[in-house]
Formats: structure tokens, sequence, C-alpha cells
DNA sequence: CTTGGCTTGTGAATACTTTCACAAGCCAGA
DNA sequence: TCTGGCTTGTGAAAGTATTCACAAGCCAAG
């Protein structure tokens, strides 16, 4: 059955979802392929590809209706649920996490957090209690967390990566600035603010090579 | 003169100059493709294709000198100075980037922040005095910002890189869950922690539709 | 100096993505 | 019912990126 949807497909499919919703929140009813296009930075082509891959539910000549293409999509991305989260690593960043609205909004409910630190450990954050690392096999089980979120120093991400996949997290997303591997096939997304900014970092440079064109 | 290089090859630079900084911080001289790919996560003839894109500088039957690909690399992305950076949004996640030691460390360092809250105009932050976000022009100007991380509420942010690219900053760091287009050619990347997330919630559910394997 | 082991640099081949372009189909209005 | 304007769905073409595979070159040891 199931067609292999590809990353880059994947990462347009999230983007209109969030179109589709504020779509929907505003009343909308039909949208076309260059109407969603235009908000997400696509072409219209692209966007009926990518909606075709899953036998697709557009009508000739009006459009997709907003309604049953939000569903569609929030089935296959796997989000017409609340994923449980846990976060590893309550510093600066990991706090900030902790409060961040959007993603629960989104259906991603932090329900653990875990650190080294002796004076964080049982301080409620946002109304997240702080466990200690070393529970993790535990605490991860009972509140059966199936997405974890590292925001450690680099250092510690690798040997916390295998800690969460040992204790049967389903998949991480790496804030530290440092690979890490998949391990037993739990898939790893790393987010990583400083090669983004190397990244605008090439472009400002060679244009200001190539003569600012 | 200069080859257009991609953006997947710009990514696979930084991480290979990740790796080359910490090898040469341990006194390594030589590197293989194939040592550099295993780091980086990538595999060594695409790693010899991306450094042969600038005129390549390995030894064959030795491999590449780290010191000097290095420099070479750094050359390239423009990492061989520092670049200043603006902050947009002193909330919860524009607090941690500014206590965020990494991105100094790499070459990015944080000059100005701007908000709209009374309450936090004027207070110092991590050693950076917050600015209202009315005096972007001038203070942008004075200090010479060049990049800007916009980490405001999504709703603002649309209008916040307007400002900013005629205030004249040459790229913008988007933080906020918002898609925003490129102004007057001011390049603009956006890092999207829940998108990565829809990404990992995919992955999970296909696999479980396909039966794990 | 020659041999052998290793590693680069690179064309050619493969795989993957995006864009093009147009037939097929829908709807509203006459 | 028929016509015209619009939009989808999709093969085929074009464009990118990655992998293969191997000649060219380097070094160390004998």
């Amino acid at each position: 059955m199931s067609v292999r949807i590809s990353d880059s497909t994947v990462r347009r499919l999230s983007l209109y979802l969030r179109m589709l919703r504020g779509l929907r929140v505003r009343g909308v009813e039909l949208v076309s392929s260059s109407e969603l296009a235009d908000r997400a930075g696509a072409t219209s082509a692209q966007v009926r590809k990518d909606l075709s891959l899953f036998g697709s539910c557009g009508k000739r000549g009006r459009g997709y209706e907003v309604d049953a293409l939000t569903g569609t999509i929030e089935e296959i991305l796997g989000l017409s649920r609340v994923w449980r989260v846990a976060l590893v690593g309550v510093g600066k960043i990991g706090t900030a996490l902790l409060g961040y609205e959007d993603m629960l909004d989104r259906g991603f409910r932090v329900v653990a957090a875990f650190d080294i630190a002796p004076d964080k450990i049982g301080r409620e954050i946002f109304g997240v209690t702080v466990s200690p690392l070393s529970e993790v096999e535990s605490v991860v089980c009972e509140k059966g967390v199936e997405i974890a979120i590292i925001a450690t120093p680099p250092a510690t991400a690798p040997e916390v990566a295998v800690m969460l996949s040992e204790a049967g997290v389903g998949a991480i997303l790496n804030f530290a600035p440092t690979r890490i591997s998949e391990i037993d096939y739990v898939p790893v997304r790393t987010v990583d603010l400083v090669l983004e900014l190397e990244g605008l970092s090439y472009l400002l440079t060679s244009r200001r090579r190539n003569g600012d064109d």
C-alpha cells in the first residue's frame, strides 16, 4: 500500500498543513494548488504532485476541500493525535523549549524532563517536573514517551541518545550542535542553529565576492 | 571564478569544518575522506566531490591536511571573521539564544537585541542591552549588524523581516514558525522546530503502518 | 629504483526532484 | 444542454545530487 514519501515532500506537507489550518479557522472551504503554493513558497505543480502521492482529493475546476485535505495530511503525517515528548537538558534552551506553547498547540506535549544538575532535579518548570537523567528508562516507560528532544551540551548528546534509544524512545530531535548517528533504527533529526548561520554566512560572502548581483 | 556551491554541499562543508576543528585541537595533521565521511555522516566519494569543487588540496595516498583544509573551508564559508548579529524578540527563546555561547565560539557575536515590551527595553541580558524595535534602523546601522535572528511570535515575524531588510540587514535567520519570503534579495532561512517534530511523527507513523521493518 | 598499499580526483552512471505542458474533468451561466 | 473558463492529475522532460569505479599519484620500505 503506502508509498514512500520523500523527506522534502514531508516538509512541504507540514507547511501545507499549517496553511490549511489557518484557512480552516478563517472559514475558507476551498483552496487551489496555486494559492497553497504561494503561501508555502512552492509552485502549483509541486503542490499537485505532492498531493497526488496519496491518491488525491482535489476537484478539477475548483481546488481542494480545506477540511478534507487537512484531515488527510494529518493522517499521513500522524498528526491526528498528541505525541508524548521528553526533554533532556533543562539549561537555557531546554527551559525555553519547555515553555514553547506552539509545540503543544501542534500536537506535541512535553510530559517529562531530565537533567543531571542536582539543583534542577525535582523542580517543576512550566508544569513539568525535572527527573534525574539516571531514571530515564523508568520515566520514559511510565509516561509513555515517544519522542525525545536533546538540549544538552554537545559533548553529552551522543551518550544521551544511546540512553534514550535503550529506554525505548522512538525518535530523537537533537538540538545540540553534534552529529548523532541513528542508533537501532531510532531516527534522529538535528536542528543546528549555527549551521544555518554558517549557510547565511556563505551566501553573504559569495555574493560579496561575485560583486553583489 | 567562483563556482556556485549548492545548499546541501554548504551544509556538509559546515559539518566537515566542525570535525576538522576538533581534529586540529587534538593535533591530528592528516585526515582521509573516509574518516571525515564517517564523522559527518556522508560517504567518502561525497566528501571528495564536495572538496573538489574548489580546486582541491588533498594528497593522494595520504589524505587532506587538517590545517590547510580548515582554512580553505573557513574562507569559502566566510567564517574567518566574526559576524555581527542582532536578535529580535527577547522572549523565552530569544533570551536563551542571547546566552548561547556556541554562537560566539563559532564566529557569531550578538551585538544588539530588540523587543517591543516596555519592561524589557533598556534591560541588559547576557551583556546585550535591549533596544526598542522602533530603533532598528539606527541601531543596525550604528552597530554594523549583518545578520538578524527573528525570535518573535509568528504573527509579527513577517513585518519584522521587512523592517530588518529596510534597515540594511544582509540575511535573516527566522525562528518563528512562519514562512518569510525573501525580501529585496535578503536571504532568509527558517528553523522550525515543530516542522522537524512533524517529520519524526511521519517516520514513526509510516513505520508503524508498514509493520515496523 | 621499484614495488605495493593506500587515497585522491573525476567522468560516467544512477537515482532523485522539480518543472512543463496538456488532456480530463468540473461548474456556472446562458 | 451546451459553452467557456478554470483547475486538477500526470506522463515526459529537464535539472540536481549522489554513487560508482578506476586511473593517477603519493609515500614508505626494501
